[in-house]
DNA sequence: AGCCAGGAAGTCC
DNA sequence: GGACTTCATGGC
């Protein structure tokens, strides 16, 4: 495909803002990704994008996936410009957008994120798509790549097997949210409203507040959600001690959410 | 070496 | 319903 411009895109930024995991850096700000099954080689050169792939696949896939679609900068200018920590975090990170990842992979991801590092969220990531995910090829003769494994190629992973990735003590969260996804728990809440979402996860083994926001944001592409973490926490015990105006932003609160993660993230 | 990680469940009161 | 403890283990 040839060149073609996009605008409020960084694929490095999006690389490290900790919404996906299974990105692989092959160059300076060049990335292998997957999703849905599809492979495909993204290459950035200040707006102008190159994509491995033809028009057809960018259309039916990657447009939808890095979210095009949206227009991020109209969402970026009606920051409050005197909210001085916002606006900064939206000059260092203006490059991220909310992905529309694959449900299930973003449940399966924030299951496992709970109380852990990102590099090593990636590393038990890898070895799940390894292990039990599909194996396929970038191009014929190409370099082999693994999909994410779906709930059936999961349900007959034990507990023990699941260690063996790394998990630690979440390992014991996944088979059950296997067996809620064999019960047909993604088709449920791809058709529920947010509140109903919410709760759907939070009676999942494992799910809490926080990650159910994350899977709603980043699995449903329910923008509203804003998931608190630990760096928010920090953020808003400094920058926002009387909480964060989230009313100010309806609608794209996650959006705000993200340029703020990011920032406390990699930015000082 | 020791602290921390995109937290949640369990157990108190 | 809130505060406090426990949970595995790699990254840095």
């Amino acid at each position: 495909m040839e060149s073609i411009k996009i605008k409020d895109l960084d694929l490095d930024q999006i690389a490290n803002s900790g919404q996906c995991f299974t990105w692989e850096p092959l160059g300076p700000r060049r990335y292998g990704v997957e999703a849905f099954g599809h492979w495909v080689e993204v290459e950035q050169n200040g707006d102008q994008f190159r994509f491995s792939c033809d028009q057809e696949e960018f259309d039916q896939v990657w447009r939808g996936y890095f979210d095009l679609d949206t227009d991020y900068g109209e969402l970026k200018a009606a920051v409050d410009p005197e909210d001085h920590y916002l606006s900064q975090a939206v000059c260092f990170g203006g490059g991220i957008r909310v992905l529309r990842q694959d449900l299930w992979e973003v449940m399966v991801s924030f299951l496992i994120s709970q109380n852990n590092n990102i590099p090593r969220i990636k590393n038990s990531i890898a070895y799940l798509c390894r292990s039990y995910g599909e194996k396929k090829y970038r191009c014929k003769r190409g370099q082999a790549f693994y999909t994410f494994p779906k709930p059936d190629d999961l349900k007959n992973v034990t507990e023990e097997e699941f260690k063996a990735a790394g998990l630690g003590y979440r390992a014991k969260y996944l088979p059950a949210l296997v067996q809620k996804a064999e019960e047909g728990l993604l088709s449920r809440l791809k058709a529920a409203e947010l509140s109903d979402a919410r709760q759907l996860l939070l009676s999942s083994y494992g799910i809490g507040k926080k990650v159910a926001d994350c899977i709603c944001l980043f699995g449903l592409h329910q923008k509203e959600a804003f998931p608190v973490d630990t760096h928010i926490q920090k953020i808003l015990a400094l920058h926002y001690p009387k909480g964060f105006p989230e009313d100010r932003y309806p609608g794209v609160q996650g959006v705000i959410q993200q340029y703020l993660f990011y920032y406390h993230l990699k930015g000082k």
